[in-house]
DNA sequence: CAGTTGACATGGG
DNA sequence: GCCCATGCCAACT
């Protein structure tokens, strides 16, 4: 069995993200199998092109804020994707309790 | 090959 | 509640 490579693997994941939903970075390294990989998640989701098709923008922090270094030229943008795909957001932050991402879809 | 960096997470002050 | 320091792993220089 060839285990994908790390990338791969968060690639993998981020694309199952559902709309409506989000994911934290430890989320996503949890899933792709280690949560040690959460910088590595940053990374890879850094390199990657949008034409990727990852929905970066649903990926946040555990705080439930877009990434910091996610600011390259306007959070508002995440933000209001999220919005219009269904997400709420609350004082610029997610709500973590409602929105992220779980495996259970109720 | 070794050192530095990085879109994070967690704990302590 | 915010800032600093550490850990962890892979990619980049």
């Amino acid at each position: 069995m060839k285990e994908k490579n790390i990338f791969e693997k968060i690639y993998d994941v981020v694309g199952q993200i559902p709309e409506g939903s989000v994911a934290s970075y430890g989320q996503i390294a949890e899933l792709a199998g280690n949560r040690r990989w959460a910088r590595v998640v940053g990374y890879a989701l850094h390199i990657v092109p949008g034409s990727a098709g990852l929905p970066c923008h649903r990926v946040v922090t555990k705080d439930g804020r877009v990434s910091d270094a996610f600011l390259s030229g306007g959070v508002n943008r995440q933000v209001e994707l999220l919005e219009k795909e269904g997400v709420g957001i609350a004082g610029g932050r997610v709500d973590m309790e409602r929105y992220q991402w779980k495996k259970c879809v109720f």
